[in-house]
DNA sequence: GTGGTACTGTTTGCATACAAATAGTAAGTC
DNA sequence: GACTTACTATTTGTATGCAAACAGTACCAC
């Protein structure tokens, strides 16, 4: 065993914790940054990321359950119930009874909703522009790529 | 012009907009991933990545205010609030008010506290692991690169 | 020393995020 | 058809996250 391992062995326990070299509190801080410039970018819509993402879901499948939804954009069902009850009640969203299973909502866009849906789209490019202008072409794809390996699967 | 930047222009109105390859889609899932690994890896001592952070950095100061607590571990004035109150109530952090300074908030580890924190950094470590399993040493080293590209400075 | 500016911690309100528990229904097995 | 299992939406409770506004104090300029 070479001196260098030795040492580690007791620099481990007490060893310097630098929370800024740390994936989670890097992660944490550019999703906050990201958050921030969406914000920003959608300001005159006044639509978060999940209300955003979940009115695109609901475009792309044209019809809906709650449950389903909160599934392809990545929330529980607890959430996406809220997310879903303010775009119902902002007049962008509506619900109705499934007519095959009585549990199901159905969730569809009102007319209101698909011309937002449509002007919003630029913005959440511009959003994701301002948030990937300090990378070049190739390394937006590394820091995607990666991040997707992250995301992707079980917690194992 | 091309006719390949004509279809462009057209393309870009209505192109599909795929949020699954969006910048911001992937880092609430990578980070909402994370969370959840870290919840089990601290499963045993009870504290959230904010928690934790915020002992860590009382630690590394040994003593600190509230405020600048905050701009350490990222949370703004009315969150850290909230994480040092609970800090406090389960009697791992102390509050003094501050020799020289009356507004300000004197603020530091418990023995309790102390004890917490040395055990817990062994499980954070265990969590960035996990978070991390899938990427070679090489990919760790990149994401880490990219993503502080992205978290530190100014939102433009 | 008076006044403006900046910083301390705090409160309120809103929007995720998720665990855990609930009621109701579907779909399978036997 | 009764039972089990799984899935629907919902409720409650706890913990971030931040904008906006607040009272109190420091500090700096004049």
């Amino acid at each position: 065993m070479s001196p260098k391992a030795t040492s580690r062995l007791a620099a481990d326990a007490a060893a310097l914790y630098e929370l800024e070299a740390q994936i989670g509190f890097v992660l944490r801080r550019s999703h906050q940054r990201h958050v921030s410039i969406f914000a920003e970018c959608m300001a005159d819509l006044s639509l978060t990321p999940q209300q955003f993402s979940a009115l695109v879901k609901i475009q792309d499948e044209a019809a809906v359950s709650q449950n389903r939804l909160g599934r392809l954009t990545a929330m529980d069902p607890a959430t996406i119930l809220g997310v879903v009850q303010r775009l119902v009640q902002r007049g962008l969203v509506d619900r109705s009874p499934d007519p095959v299973d009585p549990r199901s909502t159905r969730l569809t866009l009102t007319t209101k909703g698909q011309a937002l849906v449509t002007s919003a789209v630029p913005m959440a490019r511009e959003a994701t522009d301002r948030t990937l202008a300090r990378l070049t072409p190739a390394e937006r794809k590394d820091l995607l790529r990666l991040l997707s390996k992250l995301a992707t699967g079980e917690n194992e």
